[in-house]
RNA sequence: GCGAAGGUGGCGGAACUGGUAGACGCACUGGAUUUAGGUUCCAGCGCCUUACGGCGUGAGGGUUCGAGUCCCUCCUUUCGCACCA
């Protein structure tokens, strides 16, 4: 509804921030403002869809989240100015283990703690601000959501993407059951403290690291707006190498008398070209030669039995002491038939190629060190420039891959590494021993998991009849029967998975042959959820499909927002999936997120004290007071609850342990949404980490009511008419000002467009201290700057300010609806200045300004500078071998 | 261990393409207003120096008329490492 311009209402006089978000969202709510519809005319640019990394259904909003959100939001209102359909969804990361721990400890069912988590952050969401599409909410533990997650895997199975195979996992010997990662500290189990085994159990793969997929998703990351050190992540995550897969030979025979994998033990090198350095091998101690070897070795099945300790992580693996162990076995050389001693290694990883290395201690930094630890002879067969070898130290040029040349290498002696690298592969090959291959180190994606709270996994086991015939095996559930519902009342108990005992889930009949059956109880990873759940929003309510043409509008999704956390698993499985869907002709696109952007973190400072106990005490910041000395430094500080002496921790992240967590909520309380803001959009770039500080948060407070007592000021004056502004005779004052105005918006819309937040807020401070400088009741002129200015400044604050810029835009009487006002732009002719400011250097040093018309030439400007009291002074009456002027900026004068 | 990113006043940060280092905000200091506290307003505020001036972007070196920005070496902090999400 337009307003009119002459408002004979009084504005309030304070500025009362939840009397006025309450009115600004109470019109939102009223107009439906955020429901995004498919080409809505409205909007003449066309969608833009812009989407944070859902929440996990915690229990509060965390402070990450509402930064998160913020940013999102930020770029939803400027883009929205801008004339794009924008559309900001959210939904609930509702499956995973947190949830089963805390119906553990409260002995509630993880559907209800989930359930309650949602609606409590939903309405913490509500009083932000934030301009979601809540139609299109979706929740992964939903069985209309799953039931596609189910769906996929049935034809992935069919594609042959999907695949059974034994998966080694943390296992906790008391409790009996499958650890996360996080469930193992230092290498024991987080509630029984045994030390935990790897253990060998059947699970559910998903291809990723086919060639196909893993070469795809490398070589598209060239396609994507990302920020480049994701990509490297990602890259490195795949980790191509090119190289040579071949076998050393042997005889050894397993106790049927069978020689062990055909007598040909494979290794994967990049560096064919040492192979004539080969002084030892190693072995995973999962690899069948050491279970073979320790089968008679009481020492060597302990060394295993002792590296199979520990967790799988691969930090802690890596980390690990590298140690090994002979097997007493030998294989052959394929060029030089030289017995090679077969050692175990703890780490070598089962995982990465055949399990199997060689060792070429003279050019590789660990073998060399597991070389001289373990007294190994160490034989250089590649020379780089004629510099000395030792074996007392290790050198980098050892490994030097681009100016290394053979030698001690027989037939290869004097070819550079590229060379021979083709001509030992070629060789190899004439044996049949071997061939160039390209590895990656991309795993396949596991995503079985031991555990109740997740989506069931759609297979039923058929084991046939006792003394019977033997049954179907592993049968999928047929497309008809889905959803696989999970139960929602079980409570586990820590010791497995819940669905194991649950026989109205578990009894089932085969589909096959109707014989009684077990369901699987496994349930997937919660990436599978996180894999597509962006694309769900674009198709809500879809029962006939996963997605329909709806999303086909929508994405690709132009911008992603989260965590730099997920660089890598996530956004790699995400991006993954998106193909598996592309080949499932379920969409035509081949990349999820055209650009992504990944916030930082949101850290405080900790503190510290004993408690009565001497133990450590962490203090909540909101709970102390900082005690500086005269310069403003922090000297010491003291507890507002005891008024004891606290000592200053480091920043750190906000977590529970150091309780330096800020509660979202009481900031809003307190201060209001617009303010937790602005705080935060100011503070930080949106990439970097956030440091939060109260007094922070009183500055955007300060600002906000800066604004709003401003412009109550001016609302009189502005309310008296409308005259043109006479731009061309404005006086000097009024057109520095304007001039002023104007350059702050050209830097704000450069800064925005390129989602610097914080430099954007500091542009909009920037506006209102000239603005201030200008009353509209001095001239007709000054009004309608400052009407002008005005206008500028509370659209420009909108997107992060967009209550108190909303409630202001109407009572001012401006035009329209703020939400969809056009958004603000310099007028170039504003901007222009009859004399410029130029800095003189000599020798490099900043020595004095000269000012000088606008349009001065360059010799105009050098002979200005030459004559300048600054360039007299420090040239002492030398002559300038050499002037340099940068138009606009600065001369320097060499001598 | 491997991979990635960062380091600028007392603090958060700014500096568009190699061209005024410290914008803007916070803290602090002085002053004004206020019964007081708070609020608000004005002024100051990198370090050393009475001054002239000198020094300053983690440390050291290099390229350049000119380096926070480019190159090399080192130190250090943060993030990820496949079952936390």
């Amino acid at each position: 509804m337009r307003r009119p311009l002459l408002l004979t209402e009084p504005m309030q006089e304070k500025y009362n921030p939840a009397e006025v978000e309450r009115q600004a969202q109470a019109h939102w709510t009223a107009i439906d403002a955020y429901r995004a519809v498919e080409n809505d005319a409205r909007f003449p640019k066309g969608k833009y869809y812009a989407c944070s990394m859902l929440p996990y259904p915690s229990g509060k909003l965390h402070i990450n989240h509402v930064r998160n959100y913020t940013i999102n939001d930020v770029m939803y209102r400027y883009l929205r100015m801008q004339g794009y359909n924008v559309l900001m969804p959210m939904g609930w990361d509702a499956f995973g283990l947190p949830a089963e721990n805390a119906a553990m400890a409260n002995q509630v069912a993880p559907a209800k703690w989930t359930y309650d988590n949602i609606a409590y952050m939903k309405k913490q969401m509500s009083v932000m601000g934030l301009a979601i599409d809540w139609s299109r909410e979706m929740a992964a533990c939903k069985p209309e959501y799953y039931k596609w997650n189910q769906w996929m895997f049935l034809k992935m199975l069919e594609k042959g993407i999907a695949y059974r195979k034994t998966q080694v996992v943390n296992w906790d010997p008391i409790d009996m059951t499958v650890l996360a990662n996080e469930q193992v500290v230092d290498g024991k189990g987080w509630r029984t403290g045994a030390v935990v085994e790897k253990r060998e159990i059947p699970g559910y793969y998903l291809a990723i690291s086919q060639p196909k997929y893993a070469e795809e998703l490398l070589g598209d990351l060239d396609k994507l707006g990302w920020p480049e050190n994701v990509k490297t992540m990602q890259r490195n995550w795949i980790g191509k190498s090119v190289g040579v897969r071949f076998a050393f030979t042997h005889d050894i025979k397993d106790p049927e008398g069978h020689l062990v994998q055909d007598g040909k033990l494979y290794v994967f090198t990049t560096r064919a070209d040492t192979i004539m350095g080969v002084t030892f091998m190693a072995v995973a101690p999962e690899h069948p030669l050491a279970t073979l070897a320790a089968a008679n070795d009481a020492k060597l099945a302990a060394f295993i039995e002792e590296a199979k300790r520990g967790g799988v992580a691969e930090a802690d693996v890596a980390t690990r002491d590298k140690e090994g162990m002979p097997t007493g076995l030998f294989a052959i050389h394929p060029l030089t038939g030289a017995q090679i001693a077969i050692w175990v290694g703890n780490y070598v990883l089962m995982s990465y190629g055949d399990g199997a290395v060689m060792g070429v201690p003279a050019h590789d930094e660990r073998d060399f060190s597991f070389a001289k630890k373990y007294q190994l002879p160490i034989k250089q067969v590649i020379d780089v420039k004629g510099q000395p070898f030792s074996i007392e130290a290790w050198q980098p040029w050892y490994e030097d891959k681009e100016n290394g040349v053979c030698m001690q290498s027989g037939k290869y002696d004097g070819l550079p590494t590229l060379k021979a690298v083709d001509a030992i592969a070629a060789d190899l090959a004439a044996m049949g021993l071997g061939e160039k291959k390209i590895q990656f180190r991309l795993r396949d994606w596991g995503i079985s998991r031991q555990r109740y709270w997740g989506t069931p996994i759609p297979i039923i086991h058929c084991s046939g009849a006792e003394g019977g015939a033997p049954g179907c095996g592993a049968v999928p559930v047929p497309e008809k029967d889905l959803p696989v519902v999970l139960p929602e009342d079980l409570v586990p108990d820590g010791s497995g998975n819940p669905l194991n005992k649950d026989a109205r889930f578990l009894n089932v009949k085969c589909p096959k042959c109707g014989k009684d059956a077990k369901r699987e109880t496994d349930t997937m990873d919660t990436f599978v959820d996180s894999a597509w759940y962006y694309m769900r929003y674009c198709s809500p309510g879809s029962t006939e499909a996963m997605v329909d043409a709806r999303n086909d509008y929508w994405m690709p999704m132009d911008q992603y927002i989260g965590g730099i956390e997920h660089a890598v698993l996530h956004l790699l499985y995400a991006r993954f999936w998106t193909k598996v869907m592309r080949d499932l002709g379920l969409v035509k696109f081949d990349e999820p997120f055209t650009n992504l952007l990944c916030q930082g973190m949101v850290v405080c400072e900790t503190f510290y004290g004993e408690g009565a106990d001497g133990k450590t005490v962490w203090i909540n910041p909101a709970d102390v007071d900082l005690v500086f000395d005269d310069k403003g430094r922090a000297i010491s500080a003291k507890s507002k609850l005891d008024g004891q002496p606290v000592v200053i921790g480091g920043t750190e992240k906000m977590s529970k342990s150091k309780n330096n967590g800020v509660d979202p909520q009481a900031i809003i309380n307190a201060y209001g949404a617009d303010t937790a803001r602005v705080f935060m959009m100011n503070t930080a770039p949106p990439e970097q980490m956030l440091e939060w500080s109260e007094d922070g948060v009183k500055g955007a407070s300060r600002f906000l009511r800066r604004v709003w007592v401003y412009a109550h000021a001016q609302h009189g004056a502005l309310a008296a008419g409308i005259s043109p502004l006479n731009a061309a005779k404005l006086d000097d004052q009024l057109a520095k000002a304007r001039r002023e105005l104007h350059g702050f918006i050209r830097d704000a819309n450069r800064d925005i467009a390129k989602i610097q937040y914080n430099t954007v807020v500091s542009f909009a401070i920037k506006v209102l201290n000239t603005l201030e400088g200008v009353q509209a009741s001095a001239s007709a002129d000054a009004r309608e700057a400052v009407r002008e200015g005005l206008s500028m400044l509370l659209r420009l604050l909108n997107p992060f300010a967009p209550h108190i810029t909303h409630v202001l835009w109407n009572e001012l009487g401006y035009h329209g609806d703020l939400l969809d006002a056009q958004w603000p732009v310099e007028d170039a002719k504003a901007l222009q200045a009859d004399t410029i400011e130029i800095m003189l250097q000599v020798n490099g040093k900043l020595r004095g300004s000269i000012s000088i018309a606008a349009t001065a030439t360059r010799e105009a400007v050098e002979q200005a500078a030459l004559a300048s009291d600054a360039a007299q002074r420090h040239l002492a009456g030398a002559t300038p071998k050499k002037v340099i002027v940068v138009p606009g900026r600065l001369v320097n004068l060499v001598v």
